[in-house]
DNA sequence: CGCAAAAGTTTGATGAGTCAAACTCTGAAA
DNA sequence: TTTCAGAGTTTGACTCATCAAACTTTTGCG
């Protein structure tokens, strides 16, 4: 129904939208997000309001509809169900699945959709620890406060990774924190900007405050 | 590389040079096959020829190079292994899954690809008889004589079934003649332009000629 | 407040892929 | 050998998605 790059502008959307306490997204950001100009995006942001896909006034920024919202729900549902068949069933490595799954999410079809997430056993959450949307389009809200909410000894269990980068993927599968796993902060060094975590059966690692905060938990 | 169009005539022209003794595909095939208009098809044939993927000259025809060849072949291994995984993965019906693999031939990178492979352990053909490419592009020719070609109380194997039309596939489901089945020619009837045939372990089945031309076998 | 920088918009262009319709060529039958 | 139907080609137009560049609005800082 709707395009391929209608589909990555709702997708990037929706994702600005939850990062926004207006739910709304700006021009600049939404065309960072999709990879193309402002212009671009401007110009496409006017015909998915013509399709009812979203509000947009000049100047005043963009937002989904609940028909769009719908839409780039069930693109979500696409893009983890694909990204977990390929790490669990294909056995591929998950810092690079994003990538394959963004392609392949515009191609499936629900007929076979539907058929992976049967062969899945309806998973409820895909491997970087994110919500799966059921078939009817609801998603768990996900929960869980970033790493540096948390202070020196206190414990907690990864939730998932609020980044699909592919190094910053590996690295956290080499620190071994990766969603469900247990760890214990070490030690906050807020001059540094950086911390200490030690997962559970690991040595401790270092990493930076940037990039804890890209590592949600929750209290063990 | 290839866009999604560009590997759509690719595959007809292909298929069509392996019905044609010349090798060549006219227009008018090319643009029945592919879904546009014989305009359409002339100018997209120029584009390919530009592009060094096939040889095409005004009133003359056009024919893929070695490397349309081999950009073709690639698209159906793809296609084969695709509806291999459709079936045998997530057990979709077979006579579906050409449709639902025309789609996602296209998206799939060779990283998925040969993940799918592995997967399925390497397999030969794909669930309609059809040989599925190697990963360096060798295709084995498929052999076989029609059905139409063997006559009353003779036996054979169905080797592949030649048409993709999901209710033809259901019909021949239905009938047992699935590739690999063993059957035996009960009577052919040329006025009437039917034969009928009994596949093991099943009732005996009247099909037209026309029909019987599609499923490709061997003798036992 | 005033004004520059950032954000957003508009315009004119491009390339891919397509169609409809006018036109041209080819080949087989009369 | 003529002719005409069918195959093939060309042209002009359109949609989608995009960019560069000129332009406008908003915003935040001094």
């Amino acid at each position: 129904m709707a395009t391929e790059a209608v589909e990555n502008y709702l997708k990037a959307m929706y994702t600005l939208a939850r990062e926004s306490p207006t739910g709304e997204a700006g021009m600049k950001a939404l065309a960072t997000m999709v990879g193309v100009t402002t212009g671009t995006a401007t110009t496409m942001v006017k015909r998915l309001a013509a399709a009812k896909l979203a509000r947009y006034e000049r100047f005043g920024g963009v937002r989904l509809t609940t028909k769009g919202e719908a839409a780039a729900v069930d693109i979500l549902r696409r893009h983890r169900l694909i990204e977990t068949f390929l790490v669990q069933t294909l056995k591929l490595d998950w810092a690079v699945v994003h990538d394959e799954a963004e392609r392949l999410e515009h191609a499936i079809s629900p007929v076979v959709l539907e058929a992976l997430d049967r062969h899945l056993g309806h998973p409820s959450s895909d491997p970087h620890g994110d919500p799966i949307p059921s078939a009817e389009g609801r998603i768990r809200e996900p929960g869980g406060r970033p790493l540096t909410d948390f202070e020196t000894g206190q414990r907690g269990r990864v939730v998932r990774i609020a980044d699909q980068d592919a190094d910053f993927l590996k690295f956290v599968d080499a620190s071994g924190l990766r969603p469900g796993a247990p760890f214990e902060i070490r030690s906050v060094d807020a001059a540094a900007q950086t911390m200490s975590v030690r997962a559970r059966g690991r040595d401790p690692v270092a990493l930076a405050l940037a990039a804890a905060r890209k590592i949600v938990c929750e209290r063990e």
